[in-house]
DNA sequence: CAGTGTTTAATTTGAC
DNA sequence: GTCAAATTAAACACTG
């Protein structure tokens, strides 16, 4: 029945009643660009550029773009604007790529239905048109994912977070409630994702949020609904990382035993409880909730540990440069680095670099040249254009250059990236 | 108090 | 069908 519908089925409001996937939309995308994964960029093609401001401090916008300084960003030029295109190869999913589903698109292709083997039974219709708010196929771990690795400085805020989602996918404009929920859960939940703490001279709120140094590249089966597998430090590893501390405490403790895990669970694998069935008889809720509660609240996080940990000021500090393309010196993350140091002591980001679905290095280090291409390929092939980009391609590149200032439109605007997929191709009209 | 973080639990969904 | 990953919901603690 039904099947394929069903999430969000309240809030379709926009959807104007047609099914997600379904058959009226669907993400179409281009992937082809021949990269591996770069079919995000198709999807996102220039979303927008803009500046959306906000960005304060690392969070680049999503599109954001390119290289100019001057110009650039606000302006929206054009809608799709040419920036985002650039092929974000996954670097790791590249070599395994699995055999492609639709002649060259290699992984993961962003169609709707279609990433990842797809989605359940849909087929990709040609010509789909791309609609504006339908989920995107990302999962909140792989936007999560993203968004950190196109800021700057590798980390973001919580609220930036969900800044960052916001302005590229206006389909998270609904229901925030709902989504936030589900990405705090995910940042806790998921030990390839890192709490970095505030410096003290900057205020705020929650801490920043980072990959951890060995999550390595997640999607490597280019799905980026769904991971082959989990991403588990051994236990406590996540805090380690970032800190120490931290979860690590509790949950290791006590369950960690297994791997990964294991807690409780004994398969290990099982990431979540396991406990459902089992103890479900337990007085399912009331019970479990209380406890949780406490040991959640004391463990906090941890206290900086090492000198390194925190972020440098200067990462956040307005990049005084604006970012060229080229030169991607890497980002400026080291700090990032440095705290993980003692984890990994000479990669990290090597790591990133070759096997991180969105590598940042990828993004920009290559494409730098040509990504001033204005739009991919078009090519319908047979799902027609717009499709998912990768929404950090451009970011990257943009650094921070609009700081602080505009965001306002971005949420009005459009600077998502279904900008691009509307204007782009429109072939089917 | 609102936002941020943790955690448990239930359910959905995708891969095998 | 099973297992595991992802999503959603919700309780609760901590912090600014």
């Amino acid at each position: 029945m039904l099947s394929a519908v069903k999430m969000e089925g309240h809030e379709h409001a926009d959807w104007s009643g047609s099914g997600y996937y379904g058959e009226t939309e669907c993400y179409t995308g281009n992937m082809n660009s021949g990269l591996s994964m770069n079919s995000m960029s198709g999807y996102m093609s220039a979303p927008g550029m803009t500046g959306t401001g906000h960005m304060n401090a690392h969070y680049v916008n999503p599109v954001g773009v390119n290289h100019h300084p001057a110009m650039p960003v606000g302006v929206s030029q054009s809608p799709g604007g040419p920036m985002a295109q650039a092929g974000v190869g996954m670097g790791g999913m590249s070599s395994m790529s699995p055999p492609p589903p639709y002649g060259s698109v290699p992984v993961m292709s962003p169609v709707y239905g279609q990433a990842c083997g797809g989605i359940r039974s849909r087929e990709p219709k040609p010509y789909r048109r791309s609609y504006t708010h339908a989920k995107p196929p990302y999962s909140y771990i792989s936007l999560i994912t993203m968004a950190i690795q196109q800021a700057g400085s590798k980390m973001l805020t919580l609220n930036e977070l969900y800044q960052w989602i916001t302005d590229l996918f206006p389909f998270y404009r609904q229901n925030q409630q709902r989504w936030q929920n589900s990405i705090r859960h995910s940042l806790s939940f998921n030990d390839c994702f890192i709490k970095v703490p505030r410096l003290p001279d900057k205020p705020g709120k929650g801490s920043f949020w980072a990959l951890h140094p060995d999550s390595g590249n997640m999607f490597e089966n280019g799905c980026y609904l769904r991971r082959q597998k989990r991403f588990k430090t051994g236990r406590g590893d996540k805090e380690a990382a970032g800190a120490a501390g931290g979860k690590a405490g509790s949950e290791g403790g006590s369950v960690g035993s297994g791997t990964g895990g294991g807690g409780g669970s004994s398969s290990g694998g099982s990431t979540r409880s396991d406990s459902p069935r089992s103890s479900a008889s337990d007085s399912p809720s009331s019970d479990a909730k209380g406890t949780g509660a406490e040991r959640g609240a004391h463990r906090g996080e941890l206290p900086p540990p090492s000198p390194v940990r925190v972020p440098s000021p200067h990462l956040f500090s307005p990049p005084h440069h604006h970012h060229h393309p080229h030169h991607h010196h890497h980002h400026p993350l080291l700090l990032h680095e440095a705290a993980h140091a003692h984890l990994k002591p000479d990669h990290y980001h090597p790591h990133y670099a070759f096997n991180h679905p969105f590598s940042i290095n990828n993004l920009m280090s290559e494409p730098q040249p040509h990504r001033l291409e204005p739009l991919p390929v078009p090519v319908p092939g047979q799902y027609g254009g717009g499709g998912y980009g990768c929404p950090v391609s451009g970011a990257l590149v943009a650094a921070k250059g609009g700081l602080e200032h505009a965001h306002a439109h971005a949420h009005t605007t459009d600077s998502s990236y279904y900008r691009g997929a509307y204007t782009r191709p429109l072939v089917n009209s």
